[in-house]
DNA sequence: ACAACTCTTGACCATTTGATCAAGAAATAA
DNA sequence: TTATTTCTTGATCAAATGGTCAAGAGTTGT
């Protein structure tokens, strides 16, 4: 008999080699016309591979699809993983923001495609973001709650900040049509990532010229949300 | 004969009356599905009429597409142009951010649509992008610059603000489903706008506390894109 | 009442597209 | 070589979908 059932468990050569073929193709046309925009006809076409040979290796149409959005998923998580509880707050937060602008912008094809997903509901990945994502989230949140905490940053909301870092970062590469339409051509990395950090971080920093503000802080840490810091 | 040849001219009160009915039809299933994925059975399902109908009054389904999607630009415009120069730099600031966030939210299928068309290289608002949008942003780029020569707010690159303001404002919007999976639920607009307003503009203020920064503001007026900002 | 125009729809068509299948070609193991 | 498994494809299907058309129903002005 052939195969299980939908997904091929891992064998021969031919195999590793043609759903990788399909997996880069299956990327490119999803990312640019969405789930329902993208046809196999497109994708066994841009691979060399003839439609049922396509289906031969992934039954459905769907089944490609889920795979090559759940092959981003991890790349998207690691930049946060990163996130070092221990290091200096600014220094981590921009290495972050920076790394996270150069994946996106390096790799714009799995930005679109898991933005497409999500504008639509995220009918593939529920699990992903109530599992994997919150809970990486919420650790996160943790960390930069601890930096407040220690005054070592400005007070702000963690959850929103991350939720900002992400917004703006994956703008670029999402919204690239718009960007460059604005702004005459394709920005250069480095100055992007200038001004991104700028822009997102330097409310944060804590200096002589900058001191943190108790006011705001006091009124920060009594809202109703604190419990989700206090158990640090 | 009948009407000319793509669009009604405007005529008749059940015309008037059946546009808006397709149109916020056709608003609720692109947004949903994006342009592929949504059909003409669904919107005219959708509004009760029938599909040669609906034809009647849209020769094409992109007629439709395109009729709703510039129905929104307007709308997307708005909140931007009310920037005004003679204000105070941080109110008017948080003006749009606020308003913009609000309206974002209040209507996140038309934020979604737009996001949709972006996202897939907005083949049907390329003009809008590069003539209308381009200006607008020119000009309100101008404004912000014209603060930061005045020092009364930090020195920032304003294009990269205002595309930072747009991808925070919209993410709530476009990117809802995450958000409530991460949040475990709808965040109140009051809360998400007060985080969204310090995330972004904190650092701009310049008070006793955060002196202008004159080693940064050197630095960046001296960068060579500042010819945009000399027209002032 | 009548004519002219506007609106509505059932039936129909052509194309696209996801998916199947049987049969043959390649590769692999004996 | 031979047997077995893996791979490939032309032909074909059924459903979905954008779009047409002629004929009839409704509305409006005179």
């Amino acid at each position: 008999m052939p195969q299980s059932t939908a997904k091929i468990v891992q064998k021969t050569r031919i195999q590793h080699q043609n759903q990788a073929l399909i997996l880069k193709a299956a990327l490119e046309v999803f990312s640019a016309f969405g789930y329902r925009g993208g046809t196999i006809d497109q994708i066994a076409k841009k691979c060399g591979l003839s439609k049922p040979n396509l289906l031969y290796y992934f039954k459905r149409k769907e089944d490609v699809y889920v795979a090559v959005l759940e092959a981003t998923l991890a790349e998207w998580l690691e930049p946060l993983r990163g996130l070092d509880v221990n290091g200096d707050p600014i220094v981590e937060l921009t290495r972050y923001v920076s790394e996270k602008l150069e994946i996106s912008l390096k790799n714009p094809q799995a930005s679109k495609l898991f933005a497409n997903e999500i504008l639509h509901g995220a009918p593939h990945i529920q699990k992903f973001l109530k599992g994997p994502l919150r809970e990486l989230v919420e650790e996160k949140s943790a960390v930069i709650a601890q930096w407040i905490a220690q005054k070592k940053i400005a007070p702000v909301d963690p959850q929103h900040l991350i939720f900002a870092i992400w917004a703006v970062t994956q703008h670029y590469a999402d919204f690239s049509v718009q960007v460059e339409a604005i702004m005459g051509g394709e920005p250069k990395l480095a100055r992007t990532q200038k001004a991104v950090v700028e822009v997102l971080l330097r409310g944060l920093k804590v200096t002589a010229e900058n001191p943190f503000d108790e006011k705001v802080f006091q009124e920060w840490s009594g809202k109703a949300d604190a419990k989700a810091y206090k158990k640090l």
